[in-house]
DNA sequence: GAGAAC
DNA sequence: GTTCTC
């Protein structure tokens, strides 16, 4: 629904950071190291779905190694980070490994091999010097870059320049509705929609938002399967909960959430948004001395749990007509919808 | 704790 | 690199 902005730099979001530059070195440096990178990627976003500091969970090597993704050798190159502020192994990849080819190697979308032959070929070490080398032209005949790669290339320089933007609504379906059809495939998904403002028709989306409800015991096996679709650019963020990443061809951001089964429609609600309309329904819930949130809707006195498997149960225990996500704006929706005035939406083929 | 899978 | 399995 809403795109993180991280403003001021935390301490896990620097080690989050320097492990997702080292998984970039690792890829840079051949496919040998294919497995250590991405285990350095997994780390890297196992810190920045942490809620606390890492700190907290850096007592010793054991407690850190309780965390997924994060075994022996990290926990000992945390430990070090918390100590002396750095990582011996990594100031030494950081000789191996050009530093501007690393940062190509996050914005471009092209591989580690395209980015050799940049380099190699072109003198290319960095983002400058690609974006000279592209406007004289002297790239258009290179082997192995064709005229479709070069344009995404461009893209995403201008993408990283401007810092993601918002694209049109077509664009975020086509994406949407293909990730969504991949990710259906997995077993244990009991049911998976889009959300956010891509489920509500806007005319531009900032990301694409998921929800999936499936059994708890199933999510960290469906998380994985998500993580290993070809279509990932880069994960951002990597939990039991919750994936996000970044699409190769387009640098879409996606966030996809896990929620259980009783739980669905609740989440779908809440993470389909406007925030003005669910902000809304929550006051409305108080006024009856109920609560919603992204889990369901209680009564608050005895905690009964009045509504959350499906939307239309939640709307239909406040008493009103099913609100299509089109017209979840927060003006007057709810209103109408009290009292069954809901204007008819003519379903548009997309 | 080695070995395979990822 | 981590994790699972034997």
């Amino acid at each position: 629904m809403m795109r993180q902005i991280v403003t001021n730099k935390t301490r896990n979001q620097e080690l989050a950071d320097i492990f997702h530059q080292m998984a970039g070195c690792y890829r840079y440096l051949g496919p040998e190291q294919r497995f250590r990178s991405t285990a350095y990627e997994n780390a890297s976003g196992t810190i920045q779905s942490l809620k606390n500091d890492i700190s907290i969970y850096a007592a010793n090597a054991k407690s850190l190694n309780r965390l997924n993704n994060i075994g022996s050798s990290i926990a000992e190159k945390i430990i070090e980070y918390l100590g002396t502020g750095k990582i011996a192994a990594f100031e030494r990849l950081k000789r191996e490994v050009p530093k501007g080819l690393l940062e190509l190697m996050n914005i471009s979308s092209f591989g580690p091999a395209t980015v050799k032959l940049l380099h190699e070929n072109f003198d290319i070490s960095n983002k400058e010097d690609l974006i000279l080398a592209i406007e004289s032209g002297k790239l258009k005949d290179a082997k192995g870059l064709g005229e479709k790669k070069l344009e995404n290339l461009m893209r995403g320089l201008k993408l990283y320049k401007t810092g993601q933007e918002r694209v049109p609504l077509s664009t975020g379906l086509k994406a949407g509705t293909k990730l969504l059809e991949t990710i259906q495939k997995i077993n244990g998904i009991v049911k998976a929609d889009l959300a956010g403002s891509l489920r509500r028709g806007k005319k531009t989306i900032g990301d694409i938002d998921m929800v999936i409800c499936a059994q708890k015991q199933d999510w960290k096996r469906i998380t994985n399967r998500i993580k290993e679709i070809g279509q990932i650019e880069r994960i951002l963020v990597s939990g039991d909960t919750k994936v996000s990443f970044l699409l190769k061809q387009n640098h879409i951001q996606v966030d996809i959430r896990l929620v259980q089964v009783d739980e669905y429609g609740a989440a779908l609600l809440y993470f389909t948004g406007s925030k003005e309309h669910t902000l809304k329904l929550r006051l409305l819930a108080k006024e009856k001395g109920w609560k919603l949130n992204e889990y369901g809707l209680f009564d608050v006195k005895t905690g009964e749990k009045l509504a959350g498997k499906t939307e239309q149960g939640i709307y239909e225990r406040f008493g009103m007509k099913y609100i299509p996500p089109e017209l979840r704006e927060g003006r007057d929706e709810i209103e109408l919808a009290n009292e069954h005035k809901l204007p008819d939406l003519v379903k548009s083929a997309l």
